[in-house]
DNA sequence: TCAGTCATGACAACAATGATGTCATGCCGA
DNA sequence: TCGGCATGACATCATTGTTGTCATGACTGA
């Protein structure tokens, strides 16, 4: 059953990303840029490695990422007070609404989706989602 | 709600590509390829293009791991009485043996996980999820 | 204080994979 | 029969996750 169920989120993730990308490609931005950017408008300015940390990534691909929104500036590295080397990484205002736009068109879409569904079966498979992650997370870490 | 559904969906793949390509790296495949392999078992003899759709891939990266298949003796190509170019492939036995084993494994580790979670539950999700794959495949279809 | 260890940024190389384009050829419907 | 389409085969490219290296700052324990 639970083998189903990642059977399924494969292609299901694969056609997100082709949707979001369509999206995306107006505004010059691809998937990992934009899952960075969401990480920073969500969680405020946060160093590279604690990105990947977020986004269960090495944080060498973040770092390209990150490079990428600064070039494009829409993210921008400031001083972190704890730490001389390891700046803070966090959204420029631009960055921000960028996002904002990009995540409202989303909505928008997501909003026709899965109609027959009702809150309560959406937060069951939240549910369920989360824990099949919390698990696999922790077998992927053992390797 | 579902925005955190999706949310959920891409480091849980990630995820599970990295617990799957551990234990397929010693019978030298790559998901890809296991994810082919799972096609031609599960739904007999086919041709690449339709299990590019199978997998909402195009035809072009299906031919390759279906080279890469046939190259290890996994898989073969059988003439389609249908079709005369358009050949048919299967898995040999060798292929649908290591796949019976790839998934035995698979399903005893999956086993232990999101324990908390009941029978009915997992299937709402499996429900939800199915639900999403379909409107975000139409969608994704559109461009 | 000091030495060893670790975290971090920066850079590089690589592999897997999905996207895209092309061409010749077989198939099918008008 | 002819034109459009599907298919195999081959090629190229971009994205992205992985891995390794190195210098430097941070931290910990003696």
């Amino acid at each position: 059953m639970l083998y189903d169920v990642l059977r399924h989120v494969r292609p299901l993730v694969l056609n997100s990303a082709r949707v979001v990308e369509t999206s995306l490609r107006f505004d010059d931005l691809t998937v990992g840029m934009r899952a960075v950017l969401e990480v920073l408008a969500e969680q405020g300015p946060l160093t590279v490695p604690v990105i990947g940390d977020r986004l269960d990534l090495a944080r060498q691909g973040i770092q390209r990422h990150v490079n990428d929104l600064i070039d494009r500036g829409l993210a921008e590295s400031r001083p972190n007070p704890a730490h001389r080397r390891s700046v803070l990484i966090s959204t420029t205002p631009a960055g921000a609404a960028l996002f904002a736009r990009i995540r409202a068109g989303e909505l928008a879409r997501l909003g026709t989706m899965a109609a027959e569904c009702g809150i309560e079966e959406i937060t069951t498979a939240l549910r369920v989602l989360a824990a099949l992650h919390r698990d696999i997370r922790e077998e992927a870490g053992r390797s």
